[in-house]
RNA sequence: AGUCUCGUAGCUCAGUUGGUGAGAGCGCUACACUGAUAAUGUAGAGGCCAGCGGUUCAAAUCCGCUCGAGACUACCA
């Protein structure tokens, strides 16, 4: 029932909502029409919600309740993404183990466990942040991405994009710490400590060109020709197969000498980088004569030759290091090719390529179609020139066998002085192949656990061909609508440009184990796409005798209830241990990696509906795919917005989602992201406890747009809740009291608007046209600007103005068609408000909805979240209205200016003010009751400039717009000239419509449009001149003003003494005051008015008032006495 | 290091396709108003629109560079 709250208590209220809205069960009580379908980012269920996740969650909410009311059917799947490193970390932490433990110290089954275990803890404090934050979501048929459901549809999936072609094996550069024995994935790169500033040992060594094949104009110079090249990992050099130039670079040709051997040398660099190269002992010289004279520390160089990069493509050298050569296509090897990765800032220009130890080494070398450094094992394998502990194979010559190509891969003890980069820089400098040795600082990737570098290592994985898409995938792109726009163009576009194949290996054990299987030599494959298809091949197996029983066996086929599918499990623990029969009956064994995680949740359109086992048709007749709507942060730009994308191009020639908000981050007080090391994290359930959901809900999206990152501000939050949801509270809370009093139940006919004073169809075009815009906002994804619109409506238009204007008729007067007025366009209002911002603050809105309409006995409207959204009506909706009470309330506060600048307080009437206003044909008629009475003037009165020009002054100005064009620098002339234009000149231009200027002997004509008349100022009045407004109050108080004046106060003591005594609004009174002659004289001409005012029945002036309250007006002392009339 | 986003009053933010006195709310100070009053009104203080340069008759707005914040990507040799 209707409840009357002292203040407005957050807390409570949305307490009792919550068990309301369970106890009827809103959510179910969808409507039926079109569908609106919004994909659940899944939150990795990994770690505990955070204050940053209430964001996405109130976007995502906030769309799902608007469309409902606009009457969509909107489907919202909770789901979770339950696999990952991080819940592996968290286990691995709590368990006290390492990743090289699991299957040794603890079953894979064990640990898989315990990470399903872990998730479950945290999703029920999603469950319950959900739930306190109001988050409206289908936990009837969530999904998880460890169902046995959710694993089938990935593996149809893979199946799918194996039978394109589009999966397949191959290597990848990836990060890896040998120490540890492991992967790394950029995630663990990104740990605190992950990146340290390390010197190594950096060399410039010399490849020597194979002449005949270089340009023309180098092939005759003398002597031979190297390339400089400088590197950070002269351990990687024996695995050099190619040099990179940047095509546009300046390179230049020098001959010098060796500053080890002095013998002399031709070498060829950037020409940016010669000084830095060419340092120290060097200097430039520019003939072939002082060439000669060479000192031990002065060492002489001249530049021969210059030309751009492009020019030495194509070139060959000799190899630096021939230990080996790669095991195919060696004649492709030791070319120089051109790249952008080469940059003029550091090295030499020239840049070493060993695509078994880079990353982008890698890519380059395979669209340049360079051959990397691998060589056949015993097993005819190839593998590269250094193995898993991070070692150089056996065969490596000159001692370098067996020995770590880090340092600190050895342990304390067994640390050699010199490091494998400092005896392959000896070694080289003792074949004369070094230029120069240096320390270099940088940056470098340590594995997290072990501390130690780590090294980018070439590891076997399953790749997805995306590369081969990239077109379509850009292509598709542009009919996605991204909020903001620069997400989408720019920086998933730039991605989508750079594609390169997705690695969809992890060397882990909690997630989708990879449903391939192939023999020992990989000449046979199998990828499964099925649990039937995985039944049946176990079968095979099983018969042939390479499996004594089929594990599965108890899984019913065809049988798609939760039941049967929850009855097996196809992690990795249960399927390593299935091995499979190959066409020609050799043993197929899995391959051991998961499935990055990302793919899981990439798929879950189809997955959340276990495609295409179950309902079809929900995916194909395009029901529930592509969804409407996602929202999740930008970070995930990489992340979940490209995998959704990537899969829905490949297989679906669709994209995935039509519109997206990627939301900023919160940021704590001071700009920083929180983060636990810094201490600056705020717990969620603490803050909504304290400040309730709506208010974080509501600061959220009115503080900046979603997609801005927001700092964290607790005060702006206390704001909210006291200003705006305080204004709602008391405008509610006013029109409860007078509700009651007068027994309003809008019983009553409408009454047509036509019909209805102006300030009621003043505020109902302002609601309309407040619908209007919210509507739009809505609609184009733009909450921040609804709000603000919102805000602004209440705080400005409904309460400080029409609230404050129309008390009196709530007030006063009887159960009049005007006071029936203003209630029924209070009531449509609030109900107004309460709707449209239903779906930013669901709780509060709720509880006034519910009240307002519980006490009018309204009972079909039970929740405001079932209702309609507002449909605005364009015949109420009047522009003109608008402006014209805009320009009312800016002339009250400049008439208050005024009063205050005379000290005329409001409560003493004023004789009149006057107006000018530079439109024209405005009429102000029906204001003026209203202005009076609020500025409390007699006579208000609005004139057109003409008729007081006698007393105005007219101030001219330049459009610049118009005129900027036209004249140029000349416009700053015409200024001057016209700002010292007589009165009379101006009114020429007024009255003829063009003025003639001279301006450097230049016949200037001006026409009206082109320049702005505006009036300035009254003459003899106290006036102010503002936004094309002038106003003027007469000053002079007559004796029945000032009388009126006093009469005012006395009312004012008289209210002030009935509110101490907590009388209730309607009560009446008797009045006593005692005589004297200032009260005679204010009562003579105001008894009636005072009588009205302060509800008095009986006025009786006594000459000597026993027990009265004294009090002064003025100087004046008075003494009054209240009775209440029983 | 690169890419993207952002930088306007003490704080949080507006500022349309460039058009010329740079705005609002909060906070602060003073005064006023008040039968919804922890509200409201008026006035005051507070800004080289991060900095520098350019384009233009005209720049907070467009372009370039620098500085600062954040994200993403990173052994760029």
């Amino acid at each position: 029932m209707f409840k009357e709250y002292k203040h407005l208590e957050i807390e409570k209220l949305t307490n009792e909502i919550i068990i309301y809205w369970e106890k009827k069960n809103f959510f179910k009580k969808k409507k039926k029409k079109d569908i609106y379908i919004i994909y659940e980012g899944p939150p990795s269920s990994n770690g505990s919600p955070g204050i940053h996740h209430i964001l996405p969650i109130t976007i995502k909410d906030l769309f799902c309740r608007y469309k409902t009311l606009k009457g969509k059917k909107v489907k919202r799947k909770a789901g979770w993404d339950t696999h990952g490193l991080p819940v592996e970390l968290v286990v691995e932490k709590e368990l006290g183990i390492t990743k090289n433990d699991i299957g040794k110290k603890i079953s894979i089954f064990k640990f898989n466990t315990k990470c399903k275990e872990a998730v479950m803890r945290y999703y029920n404090e999603w469950l319950k942040l959900s739930k306190k934050i109001g988050y409206w979501i289908d936990l009837e048929k969530q999904y998880f991405t460890f169902k046995t459901k959710y694993i089938e549809t990935i593996w149809w999936l893979l199946k799918n994009f194996h039978n394109k072609n589009l999966l397949y094996k191959g290597y990848k550069i990836q990060p890896y710490s040998p120490a540890a024995g492991t992967g790394l994935s950029s995630h663990e790169l990104n740990f605190p400590g992950g990146y340290k500033k390390i010197t190594d040992l950096t060399i410039i060594v010399k490849f020597k060109c194979i002449k005949n094949t270089l340009p023309k104009e180098l092939k005759k110079i003398t002597g031979e020709i190297y390339f400089l090249t400088w590197t950070t990992t002269p351990w990687t050099l024996p695995s050099n197969t190619a040099l990179t130039v940047g095509k546009n670079i300046d390179y230049v040709i020098i001959s010098t000498y060796n500053p080890y051997s002095f013998l002399k040398i031709n070498i060829i660099l950037a020409k940016k980088l010669v000084k830095k190269v060419l340092s120290k002992n060097f200097y430039y010289v520019n003939s072939k004569k002082e060439l000669k004279k060479i000192k031990k520390n002065k060492i002489p160089y001249l530049i021969l030759n210059g030309f751009k990069g492009y020019k030495l493509i194509g070139s060959n050298y000799e190899q630096l290091i021939n230990w080996f050569s790669p095991y195919k296509e060696k004649e492709k090897a030791f070319k120089i090719i051109s790249s952008d990765i080469v940059t003029k800032k550091n090295g030499t220009g020239i840049v070493h390529i060993s695509p078994t130890f880079g990353e982008e080494d890698f890519f380059l070398s395979k669209k340049k179609d360079i051959p990397p450094m691998l060589i056949l094992d015993k097993n005819k394998i190839p593998v590269p020139l250094v193995d898993m502990e991070g070692k150089f194979i056996k065969e490596t010559p000159y001692g370098f066998s067996g020995k770590y190509v880090k340092n600190e891969y050895y342990s304390d003890k067994n640390r050699p002085a010199k490091s494998v980069d400092l005896e392959i820089a000896l070694y080289l400098k003792n074949i004369n192949k070094v230029f120069k040795i240096e320390k270099y600082i940088h940056s470098y990737p340590h594995c997290w656990r072990t501390k130690k570098p780590i090294l980018y290592y070439p590891l076997n994985s399953w790749f997805i061909k995306t590369s081969f898409f990239k077109e379509k995938m850009l292509k598709l792109n542009n009919s996605i609508n991204w909020t903001p726009k620069s997400t989408g163009k720019k920086k998933f576009g730039f991605w989508l440009k750079n594609i390169n194949d997705w690695n969809l290996s992890r060397s882990r054990f909690w997630g989708i184990p990879l449903p391939i299987w192939r023999t020992k030599k990989g000449d046979e494959e199998r990828v499964i796409g099925s649990i039937k298809e995985l039944i049946n091949e176990i079968e095979k197996s099983v018969k042939e005798g390479l499996m004594s029983y089929n594990p599965l066996k108890n899984f019913i086929i065809g049988n798609m209830s939760d039941k049967n599918y929850d009855s097996i499990d196809l992690h990795k623990h249960n399927l390593d241990k299935i091995i499979l029969i190959s066409n020609y009956k050799k043993p197929m064994i899995r391959e051991s990696d998961i499935i990055d995680v990302w793919f899981d949740s990439g798929a879950m359109p189809y997955a959340q509906l276990h495609y295409p086992f179950e309902k079809k048709f929900l995916i194909e007749k395009k029901i529930m795919f592509p969804a409407d709507f996602i929202c999740e942060g930008v970070d995930q730009t990489r992340g979940w917005f490209f995998t959704l994308h990537a899969i829905s191009c490949m297989l679906f020639n669709s994209i995935s989602f039509k519109n997206v908000i990627s939301n900023g981050l919160v940021l704590d007080e001071k700009g920083k992201k929180m983060s636990k090391s810094r201490g600056n994290t705020i717990n969620p359930f603490k803050i909504i406890k304290k400040y309730g959901p709506d208010t974080i809900r509501w600061y959220l999206i009115s503080n900046s747009s979603p997609w801005e990152n927001i700092k964290f501000n607790i005060k702006i939050i206390e704001k909210i809740k006291q200003k705006l949801f305080g204004t709602l509270y008391n405008v509610y809370y006013f029109f409860y009291i007078y509700a009651k009093i007068d027994n309003f139940k809008l019983k009553e006919k409408k009454i047509l608007l036509k019909k209805r004073p102006f300030i009621d169809k003043w505020i109902l075009s302002e609601l309309n046209s407040l619908i209007k815009k919210t509507d739009y906002y809505y609609h184009n994804y733009e909450p921040t600007k609804v709000v603000r619109k919102i805000e602004n409506f209440v705080i400005e238009n409904l309460s400080n103005w029409y609230l404050r204007l129309s008390r009196k008729r709530f007030w006063k007067e009887n159960y009049t068609t005007n006071k029936i007025s203003a209630y029924q366009t209070l009531y449509i209002c609030l109900s107004t408000i309460y709707k449209i911002s239903s779906p930013i603050a669901p709780f509060v809105m709720e509880n006034f909805y519910k009240n307002l309409n519980f006490y009018l006995k309204k009972k079909s409207f039970e929740s405001v979240h079932l209702s309609d959204f507002p449909q605005y009506n364009i015949k109420a909706i009047n522009k003109n209205l608008e402006l014209k009470m805009r320009l009312a309330k800016k002339i009250t506060s400049m008439i208050f200016s005024l009063r205050k600048k005379e000290k005329l307080k409001v409560r003493q009437p004023l004789k009149r003010a006057l107006i000018v206003i530079n439109t024209n044909n405005f009429k102000f008629n029906k204001f003026l009751n209203l202005l009076k009475r609020e500025v409390n003037i007699k006579q208000i009165k609005f004139f057109s400039k003409n008729k007081l020009s006698s007393v105005t002054k007219q101030e001219i100005k330049v459009n610049y717009k118009l005129l900027g064009p036209k004249f140029g620098k000349v416009v700053t002339l015409i200024y001057k000239k016209i700002n010292n234009l007589t009165i009379e000149n101006i009114k020429k231009i007024e009255t003829k419509n063009f003025l003639r200027l001279n301006i450097n002997d230049r016949k200037i004509c001006l026409s009206k449009t082109n320049v702005f008349i505006s009036t300035v100022y009254l003459k003899g009045w106290s006036a102010l001149c503002n936004y094309g407004i002038t106003v003027a109050i007469d000053t002079t108080i007559s004796d029945t003003l000032k009388k009126e004046g006093f009469s005012r106060e006395l009312i004012n003591r008289i209210q002030n003494i009935r509110k101490f005594f907590n009388y209730k609004i309607t009560d009446k009174i008797y009045l006593y005051i005692e005589k004297s002659f200032f009260i005679d004289k204010i009562l003579k001409l105001n008894e009636h008015f005072l009588c009205e005012e302060t509800l008095t029945s009986e006025l009786i002036v006594i000459n000597h008032l026993k027990n009265g309250i004294f009090s002064f007006i003025e100087k004046n002392k008075i003494k009054i006495l209240l009775k209440k009339k029983e």
